[in-house]
DNA sequence: ATGAAAGCGCTAACAT
DNA sequence: ATGTTAGCGCTTTCAT
């Protein structure tokens, strides 16, 4: 087997006791010896096993990380910057994959209780009070949900959404659609909510939609048959796939119609035109919730979000039903 | 604390052994027996300490990650991929990230090495040397690396180049440019090795260049000096480089110079035009490093790569230098 | 400042 | 088939 703290007091002539703590409570051991035994570590390779460790300190170093789908262009920013945040505190981060389905999440929760000291939770299927029952075998941090008593990391998509909402008002749009997102999502309320008392704007909320592409090629006919001229689509899966099913009826984008997305993943800035978008701060919810999560703080912290303005958006066609009320054109 | 295998022994009448047995050897317990200890085990919510069993076992069920960068697109589907092998086997996967620092490399892999039973190495930036020392702290399997005596999943990118450079050549290129990657890099020398003796192609190796899109848009000078009408980049975000610098200088694609790219990451199936690419079999690789590491049997794996010809490739212009020595024309 | 001893939760001979 | 016992490598009182 590896060496062992006992192979190193034995090298040092101290006790195991002696050699625990120049490595754990340093400041309790004499310089000199501590010196000597580090040296002996040195020399012979040691390094303290953190499984030992975390059966007796009952803290293991652990954290889990899970995810509804890794592969999913919205999350590696998260999970790079919570790793980082992580080692960057001598915690090794569990990274796992629920695939969408809410019972194995319950079975990941579990299973990582028992071997990590706090588990973040990254958009959750499961419902709150599953939520809050597993609460009790491990501590959690919440991304983009709220759930009473436990603590969470928003991204605030109203604030990016209000943004929005403006920007095509600027530019000088009157009948804009919201494409909503599949039942129960949070960000989805959210943007309706934040979105509804818009001034100087005439709003259609449309939708469930699938956040997939195929949720936004879907939803072109809704879009053309409420005259929108501006659209806020649930995010930039559905953006782009909206995007290509106007593009094959012949609509052009910005030209007829302005899209916008949301998230601001990679592929978003590639499409042509290069998607208008709100960034949603996956990086800094990564960080944070690795940060809220050690310091074993309750509460809730609120991320901004940022209108990301590129190419597929652009003041309406002159000629537009919605602009024909508008004497300004 | 937790529920501990004593209480489930306490209640179920039974020595702790008994309790034991009936996790890690269900077949030496008496059924009747089992079912008690089973019954007060879930009364209970009992669930094994994955900790305890590490330290008398000497195996963690933890299987370690490391990759170059979370966010590049090129490896979130193998971490999702290798997530899913390992927890289809009840291992859980530590990710971590060494953000191409080869330092990192290394000390992720001592500190490892106490916790898992097994890591994965993709792309490691580490020299062959370091690696095969770290080897003896921990069971490896490298992706996309040939050392010796250490397990390995390769993805055959030569076979790819060879496929790219014949659907080039059949599309009527004769001056086609590769666009080799930095200096060192294994993909880069299998691409060259392979592609090297191409008949009837008048090829020409540009490089090194960064494996970004700057790369990319650095080596358009060089691939219109060279007068190529199809290019081979090094990876996708080459290709996607040099197309948008192309495009900047009013060069098409593909009616003047066909592209094609290495890797089908995501956002190369967004471009304008869609990128024609050597896909690898990320996936396979991720599911397929985790069996090799579960098996700890040595040797090499090799995966078949797939041209996947999209909008970035045709046939050359009419008129260009090079088709100009081809009386085919 | 250091040593001695107990024990974290579990498994694995060995006994019965 | 089940109980007994001795650790796995470390931390942590408690003594000295």
């Amino acid at each position: 087997m590896a060496v062992t703290i006992r192979d190193v007091a034995g090298a040092s002539g101290v006790h195991v006791s002696t050699v625990s703590r120049t490595f754990s409570a340093p400041h309790l051991v004499n310089a000199a010896t501590r010196t000597r035994v580090l040296a002996a570590a040195d020399e012979l390779g040691y390094r303290p096993s953190r499984v030992a460790r975390a059966l007796t300190t009952g803290r293991t170093h652990n954290l889990g990380l899970i995810v509804a789908d890794i592969a999913n262009p919205f999350f590696p920013p998260l999970i790079k910057a919570a790793q980082a945040g992580a080692r960057s505190r001598d915690y090794h981060l569990f990274v796992a994959d629920t695939d969408e389905n809410p019972q194995v999440e319950e079975e990941l929760i579990q299973t990582f209780a028992k071997q990590v000291d706090g588990v973040v939770l990254c958009s959750p299927r499961l419902s709150n009070k599953a939520i809050g029952r597993l609460r009790e075998d491990v501590p959690f941090v919440v991304v983009n949900r709220r759930i009473e008593g436990v603590a969470a990391v928003l991204m605030d998509v109203g604030q990016g959404a209000r943004q929005a909402v403006e920007h095509l008002r600027e530019l000088g749009h009157r009948r804009v659609a919201v494409l909503t997102g599949p039942a129960g999502s949070w960000t989805g309320a959210e943007m309706c909510a934040a979105t509804a008392a818009a001034p100087g704007l005439d709003l259609t909320y449309l939708g469930p939609n699938a956040p997939t592409e195929n949720g936004g090629r879907s939803a072109a006919d809704a879009v053309l048959a409420a005259g929108a001229t501006g659209v806020l689509a649930y995010n930039d899966l559905v953006a782009m796939g909206l995007m290509d099913e106007l593009a094959a009826r012949g609509v052009r984008v910005p030209g007829d119609v302005s899209v916008i997305g949301v998230d601001d993943i990679v592929t978003g800035r590639h499409t042509r035109p290069r998607l208008t978008t709100i960034a949603m701060p996956t990086a800094a919810a990564g960080r944070t919730a690795v940060d809220l999560l050690l310091r074993e703080q309750a509460g809730t912290i609120t991320l901004a979000t940022t209108l990301v303005v590129r190419e597929s958006t652009a003041p309406p066609p002159p000629h537009t039903p919605s602009a024909a009320t508008d004497p300004a054109s």
